[in-house]
DNA sequence: CTAGGATCCTGTCAGC
DNA sequence: TGCTGACAGGATCCTA
């Protein structure tokens, strides 16, 4: 259960309003893999700016550098003002002061920090940005600003959903004709930020089986699919991603806001919304993949 | 070039 | 209770 794009635009704001201008003070790496380039040279950096492309959160610096970060499967990124050693309680959702946790969700949104599973934490005067990790997949990387189109998974991504028409989607999709779709979407170099619930739900919403070659595609039904992707993404960031906050509302201990948005989306053995089928699970390239047998036919 | 599968790593859960 | 295998919101690398 991991971060995609709306779960990493919801962090970006949510760390903005807690970290812009603010200078780091200290950095400790608990884990050497999970933290590429000179630690050394963070220390004393201020925070200039954020930005998110695709999957991936920019933090900008002083002195042209920049900390990528990428979360993968099990990141997590946890902000903690001074003095507060456990996460929100209900009430304090919200609140600047509350501190922010967003990522992969579990316990450690609202226990002591750092953990057994945080692999960096960045210290400033007015509080501590924790690196949690369990799957170790995850990394800082400590990149120059200026050369940041440098950086081989940023200059091979591909353009956001709300960038790409489905005229370009389905010029990409003849190139990988004999794939299923769902393993194209999920390449970053054709579109940026869609991972395994949002290519679910994208698919979902066009009525397309996971399993179809792209190459079997139209016109209407590449567009249908990007205009899924981006619907079920701007759902989701309205729902504020899989922050701390809806994971609090839950019940305190478990996160769900998937409930908010998601149609098929570990929706297996519950009612299609649409057509009252049930939904299932199956394996496509190898992910788990959700569908509604009757809404979305494959295509041969 | 594409397609498909293994791989990195830790934790949890279902089934015996 | 203890063990085993499958699986997990990602991306890269290797082989055919």
């Amino acid at each position: 259960m991991m971060p995609e794009l709306p779960e990493v635009e919801t962090i970006k704001r949510g760390l903005k309003t807690r970290i812009l201008n603010k200078k780091i003070i200290q950095v400790e790496v608990r884990e050497q893999k999970s933290f590429v380039g000179e630690v050394d040279k963070v220390v004393g950096r201020k925070v200039l700016g954020m930005e998110r492309k695709g999957k991936a959160l920019l933090i900008k610096l002083d002195q042209d550098l920049t900390l990528m970060i990428h979360l993968r499967m099990t990141g997590q990124l946890i902000y903690r003002p001074k003095g507060k050693e456990y996460g929100l309680e209900i009430g304090e959702i919200g609140k600047v002061e509350a501190g922010f946790a967003g990522g992969h969700p579990t316990a450690d949104f609202l226990g002591s920090l750092p953990s057994k599973q945080t692999r960096v934490s960045l210290e400033f005067e007015e509080g501590s940005l924790f690196f949690n990790d369990q799957r170790k997949f995850g990394f800082i990387k400590l990149i120059k600003t200026s050369e940041i189109l440098n950086e081989s998974f940023l200059r091979k991504l591909g353009p956001e959903p709300w960038q790409m028409s489905g005229q370009e989607l389905l010029f990409k999709l003849k190139r990988r004709a004999g794939s299923p779709i769902k393993g194209v979407i999920l390449d970053q170099q054709v579109v940026a930020g869609i991972g395994n619930i949002y290519a679910d739900e994208a698919l979902f919403y066009a009525g397309i089986h996971p399993a179809t070659k792209a190459g079997k595609l139209n016109l209407n039904e590449s567009e249908k699919l990007i205009e899924g992707a981006r619907k079920a993404m701007e759902a989701s960031i309205e729902a504020g991603g899989s922050t701390m906050a809806t994971y609090v509302r839950a019940d305190g201990t478990k996160g769900d806001y998937l409930e908010q948005f998601a149609q098929v989306f570990q929706r297996q053995g519950q009612k299609c919304l649409r057509c009252g089928a049930e939904i299932q699970k199956i394996r496509v390239v190898g992910r788990g993949t959700h569908i509604c047998p009757s809404c979305q036919k494959e295509k041969k």
